[in-house]
DNA sequence: AATAATTTTTAGATTAATCTAAATTTTTTT
DNA sequence: AAAAAAATTTAGATTAATCTAAAAATTATT
């Protein structure tokens, strides 16, 4: 039979919250991410675990079966596809594109992604930088660093965006950094921890801790 | 606050049984085309008038206010621009498209529609050429004719279809006609009602008076 | 106009997803 | 290892959308 909407967000979640080993996901974790109570939580989890989709062992977390991940994933795809849509498509900024795409993604229809796929070139990154899973399910997760484990000195590029929330998006946007822009770490500042760094060989300002933290990078 | 999925089905169902006339709409007529019981329907009858969408007095049918008529028409104006998306962009065909159109349709996000009804340059009519509403909800439903009501010897040009069925627009695939196809009448034959028509000055080929009768077209 | 047939509504349940409050289990801290 | 704190589950409701069976209203037919 079919998942739900919901049932889809939850293994979603699960998927987020379980990390690349897969660990043990906590129930008051996923209260907080689904904005419901543990209560409900456990009820939806007794019945994925009944359709087979986690691993569940009552106080012992869950974790996702294979069937489950294969779902997640799914969804994922979907979600990063049509997030590609909207900003090389539809021209949508990509701060806009999230609540959106957390609706197409529960479309269903297997020919509807692949030829979404197709109609965008078979994108292998969406408009943050995270990786779109594959036809098949693979989904390889690219080893970026996070800007604060950069060198004085070091040019890196800019590749992904670990914060996807509107209000960091535009920040970046106001500072002119996007995918792709060269960062030049020129020195870290001991009263705050503030980076100056150069943009593309171009200008160069003052990025707090907070936002060193959240930008991903690869050396060169 | 927001209509739900299935409110925005009734709506659109109401709209679409009412006619050009607005007339009233039985309780039974909406239990056979949502796929469920009277009881049901008159269930979310009380609800829909609660909010102000439909104009229901007990055992009297129903109509939908402006509120309604509005919503509606929405629902009808994304249907049909997703319809547009799929087959221009994505390159399904005309008789695949309308049950992933069924689910886009409800996506929330009047931006979004805008964004794609600019994307897919203001289309007037859809792939059957049923006609696209306009951001502020005129929906003008051109006076096409059926093909049953056009003479011997007449040519007019294919702009429509009554019956959205798969079956159907397969079938006339295979016959050759699209729209905007030139048809010819020849003639009718006594026997079965048929017609003999010639297609594009090319070819010619009997249609039943089935498929005639679910043909709109325009004299030129 | 009375009766029969049809349509529609009401009454009372059901399922999915959620909730609060109370009970239980696990973890942490003395 | 007790006691306290935190996390989780159970019990019992609630809301949206649906159902079946029975009652009521409307329409059609003698």
């Amino acid at each position: 039979m079919q998942n739900s909407f919901t049932e889809e967000n939850y293994l979603k979640i699960i998927h987020a919250l379980s990390g690349r080993e897969g660990l043990e996901v906590s129930t008051n974790a996923l209260a907080e991410s689904t904005s419901t109570r543990a209560a409900s939580v456990t009820d939806m989890l007794r019945k994925l675990a009944e359709k087979g989709l986690i691993h569940y062992k009552k106080y012992q977390g869950v974790r996702l079966t294979e069937a489950g991940e294969k779902v997640a994933i799914n969804v994922i795809r979907k979600h990063r596809l049509w997030e590609v849509f909207l900003v090389e498509k539809l021209g949508f900024g990509w701060d806009e594109v999230h609540d959106i795409a957390e609706e197409l993604e529960h479309i269903p229809s297997d020919h509807l992604v692949e030829r979404l796929d197709a109609f965008l070139g078979h994108p292998r990154f969406d408009p943050h930088g995270d990786p779109i899973p594959d036809a098949k399910g693979n989904l390889t997760e690219p080893d970026y660093l996070v800007l604060t484990d950069v060198q004085i000195g070091e040019k890196v590029r800019m590749m992904g965006v670990l914060d996807h929330a509107p209000s960091f998006l535009q920040h970046l946007d106001r500072a002119g950094i996007t995918l792709g822009s060269v960062i030049e770490i020129r020195e870290i500042n001991e009263y705050d921890k503030s980076a100056s760094v150069q943009i593309n060989e171009n200008h160069t300002l003052f990025i707090s801790l907070e936002v060193s933290k959240n930008l991903l990078v690869q050396r060169r």
